[in-house]
DNA sequence: GAAACGTGGTC
DNA sequence: TGACCAAGTTT
């Protein structure tokens, strides 16, 4: 690796320094940030459901579900002695519902276990249900101004420049943390951070980066390169297959439609769900009741490692289900479903 | 280490 | 328009 102009300390101090400073004029406005040197500490119950959140998740998306989750919940005490099912409902449309059961029995534990208080060491902090290495170091780092290593993707793609690494992810990440590693100190943890995190999602773009206005460039081997958005260099993923299904909106007739618990392992886990039959190369109708099924059309949907096709289906009926109205079921189900609910009505007129 | 796990925006 | 990408964690 390219990284010999780094390995003296008045450069990384020079960088340290270039970096923070941009990070006082520059850094984003986020309802969850405490602006530069402020003397007052961000709440740690806010640092880690931002964090949660944000987890594989752009600021726009997960903005209007922090604002909603602070104001119902305005601490991790009241966070915790929500019902799961308001919970998953409030989470709907952000995905990966995992992180929304982790996020209750995380609320639960700190709120039965440690007294309401979050843990403020990251090995604290890494106990806690759906807290990994990343969001234990950024929530010491930030809420508590620990010396933490805080790696994300942003922070992977700027080191991987800064010091050009060859190696291609995902195998490059012990080499990317450490490189990472190298430029923390104990001045201003929290701050420096975030002032990597914010170059990388504003500067150090992954595609077409804005070299010319990067406070770093001076130091950086991918910028010497020509080529910085090369980096950091990735394997060649598998192709995504592609699943069919059918979705099944049955109605009451009187405004209701009939939903089902799916299981809390697994995809779209512990979320309301319309029924459906198994999605695959070749599925079998098995619709939920007898009953004049209508061809309603399709819709398609693109998860992390499938796409898919769902037919489908409406019909008025009965039956043993979570029998909700329309308007709730299209607030609480995620998106996948959401858009065949919609469908199916907009079929049904 | 690899695979599972959502969604919406961008080019 | 399809592929890529976003403040990852769990199994």
């Amino acid at each position: 690796m390219d990284d010999v102009a780094l390995h003296k300390s008045d450069t990384k101090s020079a960088v340290r320094a270039a970096l923070l400073a941009w990070y006082d004029e520059r850094a984003r406005t986020l309802p969850w940030r405490s602006p530069p040197g402020a003397a007052e500490r961000t709440d740690p119950y806010r640092v880690w459901l931002s964090e949660v959140m944000l987890q594989q998740t752009t600021v726009p998306h997960a903005t209007p579900y922090f604002q909603s989750f602070t104001q119902r919940w305005p601490t991790v005490n009241d966070l915790a002695a929500v019902a799961d099912a308001d919970l998953m409902a409030a989470w709907a449309g952000l995905g990966y519902y995992a992180r929304a059961r982790n996020l209750l029995a995380c609320a639960r534990a700190v709120a039965s276990q440690h007294g309401g208080v979050f843990p403020d060491t990251e090995a604290g902090l890494l106990t806690l249900p759906g807290v990994g290495a990343y969001t234990a170091a950024a929530v010491a780092a930030i809420a508590f101004d620990r010396e933490a290593n805080v790696v994300d993707g942003n922070v992977e793609r700027v080191v991987a420049r800064l010091f050009a690494v060859e190696t291609p992810v995902p195998a490059a990440r012990p080499e990317l943390r450490v490189l990472a590693g190298s430029l923390v100190e104990a001045h201003r943890p929290g701050d420096w951070a975030q002032a990597l995190m914010d170059l990388g999602a504003t500067v150090c773009r992954p595609k077409s980066p804005s070299c010319l206005i990067c406070p770093i460039s001076a130091w950086c081997a991918g910028y010497r390169t020509g080529e910085p958005e090369r980096y950091p260099v990735k394997t060649k993923k598998a192709e995504r297959p592609h699943r069919l299904g059918f979705a099944y909106v049955l109605r009451d007739g009187a405004g209701r439609v009939a939903l089902v618990q799916r299981p809390d392992k697994g995809l779209l886990g512990g979320m309301l769900g319309l029924p459906t039959s198994d999605w695959g190369a070749a599925p079998s109708e098995t619709p939920p009741v007898k009953a004049d099924w209508i061809d309603a059309g399709a819709i398609e949907h693109v998860f992390t490692h499938f796409s898919l096709t769902l037919a489908v289906r409406v019909a008025e009926g009965q039956g043993d289900f979570v029998w909700t109205s329309e308007e709730a079921a299209l607030k609480a189900l995620p998106t996948v479903f959401r858009k065949a609910l919609e469908r199916g009505l907009a079929s049904a007129g």
